[in-house]
DNA sequence: ATGAAAGCGCTAACAG
DNA sequence: CTGTTAGCGCTTTCAT
């Protein structure tokens, strides 16, 4: 006959204490005594007792877990969710765990699976979303839902008090001032600039920032078109070249339009770095493999992660929404002369 | 003087109905009215309410949580996972909801993070972990550890009931009869076999199958070392080619190995895919912007979550072990004359 | 520093 | 088909 579960009653029978000394000794209470509390973990080691994480939610009405959802792009499967979104998934579970926090992940890209209101049914303490910003759909149910408990938000085409993001403004001037050290003049910026995309609109910022510094013409933001952002920035790279006055080198909005760009330019004969510079935006690691390797400018994934979850950890303190960045030189850009 | 929480006798009395047949109805059991149900609905909605999953879980015992480890390399960051492991839990995550569950997920990648016992602690259902087989230190913990409820494996470097896996020597054979068809004739194995790889070691015997079957010669596996696939695999190719009668092709027993000698080969001058084939396995997004891309063999993510998720979500159903993989075309194999 | 008692909000067994 | 009732196992007052 198997014994049902074993209960802090258990633990407490055994350690001779009664059951409500199990529970603060087992929570760590600075109330009990290291003699008790070594005489109830002993107890509840051999009895194989672990606290029920259901019983402890119902009664305290928290649930250490941060719900995170990251946003794909409509009608897509997780499997091709960019490698940035999944970096940042990473690092925001590890900074979860730095807290003492559980993540519940889901995956959402189309209507019917949209949900958020993960701290009403008493699964989260608040709510993480990241992805991209094409996915219309998602980020409106988000704003129509209004979910309740704290927020953070990565990636959203909208600007409001939740967001987190990287220093996008710096980190355009950076890759703008390498490419100047190499010895480029004609800096041509890839990316779609407005409502829908305010990343890449503070880029564009930084960009020409660097550019009016430096007394170098600035030129228009290249929209990139499609949710494809690869394919995206292979066309848009040979537009920009089939236009008069190409660029001879160029700072795209993201690494993913940075490798079609690449890839374009790897096609019409361009010799990259020797007579073209590329860096892009986002320390996506398919760029330690492209060809050249990609210069680019990389978030701090772990502090991007420890921005988002402190809105939900500490809800008290002010929240960090800059994350810093740094350039990451690989092989896009020639040396410095 | 805020209300305190809606709970399901605040919709009952809404709705004119008991306070179980609350539960009943937006459990969807059976045997409500379809009229009884909407009534209950529209107070449900009217009330803002939400059942709350402590309450239910610690009645009902279940959780309604798949918790998914994925165990990283030791003293590595969640920045530094696999693209084929993000690509997994993508996957995994989507199946479990599909099946109606939440995940949970946990990186671990060093002792003092290590934790299984979800189940026992009420947290989840069931468990599935996935990683590197080269953290020997995790999977030593998980085999101690002994977590109850149910569990699934990918990744580990044992043979044991719980494993899912590729259809590694199935691919294998794929991979290398591609290669035949181009034309090589020495296909060296890129990759350590043996008892702590034996995925790796599962696609060796694929390779050696197709090429006896084709009364070609079949290579010793070259060993490759380290932890860092990349390195490794860039090493190992500059052995290979070092030593007498070197191969004019070569199968990687995964595409990290593979993405490595593509990086050795082109500072060779080795002409891929013109002189030289490769093809790797995993189907990683890395190996799309390589040089050349990769072509690689791709399990089937989807069914890989699947099979999984299914040894949780239908403990007594005859699991799957097997995922189905398909040749991915590429650009690293010359085509076929 | 510890014990006694209450009750979190729900599901499920049992009636009817 | 619906109502009544009894807990699930814990945390947290309130005592002592």
């Amino acid at each position: 006959m198997r014994r049902s579960r074993v209960t802090s009653f258990d633990v407490a029978e055994a350690a001779g204490v009664s059951q409500s000394t199990v529970s603060r000794a087992l929570a760590g209470s600075p109330s009990i005594t290291e003699e008790t509390r070594s005489r109830v973990e002993a107890a509840a080691a051999a009895l194989g007792y672990h606290v029920d994480a259901r019983a402890a939610r119902l009664r305290s009405g928290r649930t250490g877990t941060m719900a995170i959802v990251v946003v794909g792009r409509a009608g897509s499967d997780p499997t091709r969710v960019s490698g940035f979104h999944y970096a940042l998934l990473g690092s925001t579970c590890a900074a979860a765990a730095e807290c003492g926090y559980q993540s519940l992940v889901a995956f959402q890209s189309d209507p019917g699976e949209f949900a958020w209101n993960y701290v009403a049914q008493g699964q989260a303490d608040g709510l993480v979303v990241m992805g991209t910003s094409v996915n219309r759909a998602a980020w409106n149910d988000l704003l129509a839902t209004a979910p309740q408990g704290p927020v953070a938000v990565w990636g959203a085409p909208f600007d409001d008090e939740r967001w987190v993001r990287a220093e996008n403004r710096e980190g355009a001037v950076l890759a703008v001032e390498r490419l100047i050290a190499a010895g480029h003049k004609r800096i041509g910026f890839l990316g779609t600039v407005d409502a829908e995309h305010p990343q890449f609109a503070e880029r564009y910022e930084g960009y020409r920032e660097a550019l009016v510094r430096h007394g170098l013409p600035v030129g228009e933001p290249l929209a990139v078109v499609g949710d494809d952002r690869v394919a995206a920035g292979r066309e848009a790279v040979a537009a920009m070249l089939g236009a008069p006055d190409p660029p001879d080198a160029i700072f795209a909005a993201n690494d993913a339009i940075a490798l079609g760009a690449l890839e374009a330019l790897g096609r019409t004969g361009a010799r990259v770095p020797e007579e073209f510079g590329v860096v892009g935006f986002d320390g996506l690691a398919a760029g330690v493999h492209s060809h050249p390797p990609l210069t680019t400018i990389e978030p701090d994934f772990a502090e991007a992660g420890r921005a988002l979850v402190s809105r939900i950890c500490y809800p008290d303190v002010e929240p960090t929404r800059r994350v810093p960045v740094r350039l990451i030189e690989r092989g896009s850009v020639r040396p410095v002369r």
